[in-house]
DNA sequence: ACGGATGATGAGAGCGCTCTCACCCGTACC
DNA sequence: GGTACGGGTGAGAGCGCTCTCATCATCCGT
């Protein structure tokens, strides 16, 4: 031999087996073997167990862009979180949203599948990848006013179900989106409702931003329980739902009102934040200043002292939104109507605190 | 009419645009949409602008799944990591280095897929998933000894970058993993050194759990720098890399070793629970015991008073894993064998807590 | 014994895309 | 004027799978 042959294109050791190969081995046909892969049903044993043995030594896999090809099924669903990766990861609220969302979608054998929106022109990364059919559904939270993707999801006709009431485009047009939220205005109503209860006047609040619906409609139940439709802005503060931000936000408060005796915070990583301005500027909790949270995540166990908050079922409703999304992709077309929003009761946890 | 035709089985309307579409409606030939859509050298602007205006009025997006069958490219790389949602995200650590991952990788215009292990049975289903081809690659890390998923990665010859040296099956045969890590030993002795530089005598250690990598090197530092290679018992506590394992090792060490005048605490996490211990025990700190964390995270500044750890960059590390995994995946099948691990350098912090 | 259920199996047509190869036509060269 | 060349374009063969139908046994009732 002078020269051997030029390598081949084709080299089959690091092909994957197929269907083909493993419907030669067990000497059937690719349809037979599909049915045993699948479904099942339909195939006598004794062929059934020669399927499985051939599946076996060639350790099949079926591939999954062949199959989602034809059935235009991915089996996996996206989550996008409205915030970049750094407040995800350090708002126990996210990981615990998530958590629910993953035992359910694990329970189903659904894929979950990460996206952050971090910049602006990450929208259209994520609407592009969404409309690309990689996923059969998506599951968004924490959007802010005026985001494009709840419109991009609904041109695509993909699937979503929302975490908390969405900044729906078209108001009351058709198409309602389908959401899971608690019921903020009441929480909020409930906690400042307490704080008047224990004879507190002075009541301030940090809230979270207010280009999203959560933080409005706890600053709603605010002036619902005051009972005034424009309270002293002095003792507003937007802290942006982060504890650096709820620090500051107290910071702030005391400065432009050094008279208040309470504050409601409108999440538990704020409120541990505006527990450390508290500290550090000597005022006394519950003595001097009443502290009463949001979520009732460990932050709020933690704190010291353990703080008041609004207890919501996060882990809950991240299981609930998974459940509606699955719910509305196993059903046929219309029988999608029956599905509704979910809106989850809010309650006051009374500790040390206030 | 009497009776209307019977519903199509094909409904055309929720059919998204298709190449064959495009080309049509531009007067060329698939080839060519393909062309333009991809790379887009070849062809006469004309043409291009033809093309590219077709899609835009059709709002095309290429069918993910059919492409990636026949590319052998889903453009998606899937991160693994050994633990519960529950503690990856309530260690900041994960979140940084998810962040640096992310970053590169949405910088290659790569797709990031988040798979968590919670219980034993994930293994097979993670492995499932990955042998299915949903992935290019897979970036795992905070793996526990004997976790079989580095096997299954090999055997589907799934391109893998791990974080933290693996447990490796096969310990000196041929392919060797490809990791990025710190120099956890070298950290931990520096840690240790500086307490003895201070004085202190009786310095315990609260580790990780010993079944991982990480752990097991920042114990052997720590025994490095005490110069002995059986350190009293009494001194060593497992704290599982969590706030509470923490708190709890700290008081198993103060009831074993009441004379003990220093801690290393092998993550920031645990050092803050650590912290809390010593507080709700009265032991001033660093008056009484000297404290000195590890990762140099979120949890070491916020401490009260704040800690002194060994940094090590995380989201950096994580930037590089995910660098190097691209890098495997780009180039050829054998320019591999000049993709070597990386080792990066841990560096002492000094504050107030020792 | 025979027509008609019934149930297991195989043949084959796509799903939407990429990529090779052949083709065409215009330009350059002898 | 013929040959060679090369860039732009189209035809068509798959990628690996699912699913509809046709086919063929098998078994029942009469």
């Amino acid at each position: 031999m002078t020269t051997s042959e030029p390598s081949r294109p084709r080299r089959p050791h690091d092909r994957r087996p197929t269907l083909e190969a493993v419907a030669a081995r067990a000497g059937v046909s690719r349809a037979t073997v599909s049915r045993v892969v699948n479904g099942g049903t339909g195939v006598r044993d004794a062929v059934r167990e020669r399927v499985r043995r051939a599946v076996d030594e060639l350790g099949y896999v079926p591939n999954s862009a062949a199959r989602s090809l034809v059935t235009r099924r991915t089996g996996a669903v996206a989550v996008v979180i409205g915030e970049p990766e750094t407040r995800v990861f350090s708002d126990p609220f996210f990981g615990r949203q998530l958590r629910g969302i993953s035992r359910e979608l694990s329970a189903a054998d659904t894929q979950l599948l990460l996206l952050f929106v971090q910049h602006r022109d990450d929208h259209a990364r994520i609407g592009r990848y969404l409309a690309a059919g990689h996923v059969d559904g998506a599951l968004m939270f924490s959007l802010h006013d005026g985001d494009p993707l709840p419109a991009m999801a609904e041109r695509c006709q993909l699937p979503t179900v929302y975490g908390g009431r969405p900044d729906w485009p078209g108001a009351d047009r058709a198409p309602r989106p389908l959401f899971v939220d608690t019921d903020n205005r009441d929480g909020a109503r409930q906690a400042v409702r307490h704080l008047l209860d224990r004879g507190r006047r002075r009541i301030a609040v940090i809230t979270g931003p207010l280009d999203q619906t959560s933080a409005l409609d706890r600053l709603d139940g605010y002036r619902d329980a005051l009972g005034v439709a424009d309270p002293d802005p002095r003792l507003i503060a937007d802290g942006g739902f982060t504890a650096e931000g709820g620090e500051r936000a107290m910071a702030r408060l005391l400065a432009a009102a050094p008279d208040l005796d309470a504050v409601f915070v409108c999440s538990d990583l704020m409120a541990s934040g505006a527990l450390r301005t508290l500290r550090a500027q000597g005022r006394r909790v519950p003595g001097d200043v009443a502290v009463v949270g949001y979520d009732d995540l460990e932050p709020a166990a933690w704190a010291d002292p353990p703080l008041t908050t609004v207890r919501q079922d996060v882990e809950e409703m991240g299981r609930l939104m998974a459940r509606l999304l699955l719910r509305r992709l196993g059903a046929g077309p219309e029988a999608g109507e029956e599905l509704a929003p979910v809106i989850t009761a809010a309650r006051l946890v009374v500790r040390e605190s206030s």
